[in-house]
DNA sequence: CGCCTTTGACCGGCGC
DNA sequence: GCGCCGGTCAAAGGCG
């Protein structure tokens, strides 16, 4: 500056009016640099406070977590060798986690051999008489747990382990396996790369839809109860709509962070906090349009809350161009192609548009928490609680604009939401601080942006091939 | 050999 | 009660 200052002297005393501009421009230069100095001060607030109240949250969830009374039975196999646990997110996700998994998982290991041995002609079903669920899955827990269970009406078997208390927990995590986020993208592949190993167990012809569903299951840790089904679209072959159920009870490699954090958030959205009020998830919606501006420009990505249907889902619509290159307006009136689903209200992204969330008919947002509040029991007041008493950055964040991995998409459009503060910070995380992480996603969206691999699958070119698949009782009705 | 996919059977919920 | 339907299981086989 100093420097500067003089050679502004020396230029005065060469020429008035050359100095004079020069001055003015200088003038103009330290206020803009006294913006951006502002700006830049603002953004690291922004996100250290993001980061923090990331760190708050993750800090609950290990309380959380260890609240429950989880000593693992010692005959047990013992935690899974530490996959990659200790590697990617270091002291993210805590072993509480695997203290959850396992206690399912080396129930699981251990029993299903014995059960099948036993039982050849007709296993789980004849033998167990009643309790098919305990014996399923949570084997271990069981015999608290089966009368645990009442108010998960006999959904979520596997979410397992937690005997006793905890049964906030447990409902919130009943709900969280009810919970669904399902994501449409553009897709070659048969299955979009999401970071994580999944083991498909089934798959069947889906009613309205001459594509078969297939079914997958996380093998990531041996008890991890996240599910997935991927399927085609009726209407436009290239859409793939996968739909994700429950959290993973293990960590995850960067890669995966995105996908998964979304979904889990988007439950949390659904069924925890933000939903019973209208304006809340508006609030919350809204906040995303302003971050989707950032993220994706004037791409076609919405977000749909559907209170339809067994479940409460959220679904995210990333069918937007992923190449820089291509033309990302295109409008596409995706949902036209979705069959019409009873109660459900969109929000859509589109850049600047703001009002339309408040258009949203009331109705049908009461009849969604009234939907969920059915679904959660008293308590889920509980864990509402939970929820709200972290510490919510009121600002809207944003992210590198450079995503263009449906992934990240995903995760930058649901990561809107205020109250996505995890889904927030591991898409940062995963973007500032992992190198690796960053570059991996990149690559992985640059490489075959649309055509994602078939993550770890191995390639499962079954589904257009093996059209008849499942047996009669599924389609019986006409294709 | 371990992990995965395939695929028919089965289960529970739901509507009639 | 019956049949439909979505979801899951597990034997059998494939692959690296
Ligand atoms: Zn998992």
């Amino acid at each position: 500056m100093d420097g500067w200052i003089g050679s502004l002297r020396c230029l005065r005393s060469l020429s008035l009016t050359r100095a004079h501009v020069f001055f003015l421009q200088l003038a103009a230069m330290q206020a803009e640099l006294g913006r951006m100095n502002e700006e830049n001060h603002r953004l690291r607030g922004m996100l250290a406070q993001v980061t923090s109240s990331y760190q708050a949250l993750q800090m609950h969830l290990v309380a959380l977590m260890q609240q429950r009374p989880q000593m693992m039975p010692p005959t047990q196999p013992q935690p899974p060798p530490a996959h990659q646990d200790g590697k990617a997110d270091g002291a993210v996700v805590p072993r509480q986690f695997l203290d959850l998994g396992p206690s399912g998982a080396g129930g699981e290991a251990a029993e299903e051999p014995s059960n099948s041995s036993t039982e050849v002609g007709s296993p789980r079903r004849s033998s167990s008489t009643g309790n098919k669920d305990q014996e399923r899955r949570d084997s271990p827990d069981a015999p608290s747990t089966a009368a645990g269970w009442l108010p998960g009406r006999g959904m979520a078997p596997q979410l397992g382990g937690v005997a006793g208390k905890g049964h906030d927990q447990q409902a919130q995590e009943a709900n969280m396996r009810k919970a669904r986020v399902s994501v449409r993208a553009r897709s070659e592949a048969p299955i979009i790369a999401d970071g994580c190993q999944w083991r498909k167990y089934g798959q069947k012809m889906a009613k309205g839809n001459p594509c078969p569903r297939a079914y997958y299951r996380c093998t990531m840790a041996t008890g991890c109860p996240v599910r997935k089904q991927v399927q085609r679209c009726a209407e436009d072959r290239s859409i793939l709509i996968t739909t994700y159920e429950g959290t993973h009870n293990h960590p995850l490699p960067p890669a995966a962070m995105a996908m998964a954090s979304t979904t889990s958030a988007a439950a949390s959205m659904l069924l925890s906090g933000s939903m019973p009020s209208a304006d809340g998830a508006a609030a919350g919606l809204m906040s995303s349009n302003f971050l989707a501006r950032t993220v994706l420009p004037c791409s076609s990505s919405m977000a749909t809350i559907s209170a339809s249907a067994p479940f409460p889902t959220v679904t995210l619509d990333l069918t937007h161009a992923p190449q820089p290159g291509a033309p990302p307006n295109a409008a596409v009136p995706l949902n036209v192609a979705r069959p019409p689903a009873p109660a459900q209200f969109q929000v859509p992204l589109p850049g600047g548009g703001v009002a339309p969330a408040f258009a949203v008919p009331p109705q049908v947002l009461y009849n969604q928490s009234k939907f969920s509040g059915l679904q959660m029991s008293s308590d889920s007041v509980a864990a509402d609680a939970q929820f709200a008493a972290h510490p919510r950055p009121p600002m809207g964040v944003q992210l590198p604009g450079t995503l263009s991995d449906t992934v990240s998409a995903a995760a930058a459009a649901i990561t809107a939401d205020p109250n996505f503060t995890v889904a927030l910070a591991a898409a940062i995380t995963s973007i500032i601080g992992g190198q690796h992480a960053a570059a991996a996603a990149a690559g992985n969206s640059n490489a075959n942006n649309n055509n994602a691999n078939a993550a770890n699958t191995t390639s499962n070119t079954n589904n257009t091939s093996s059209n008849n698949t499942t047996s009669n009782n599924t389609n019986s009705e006409t294709q």
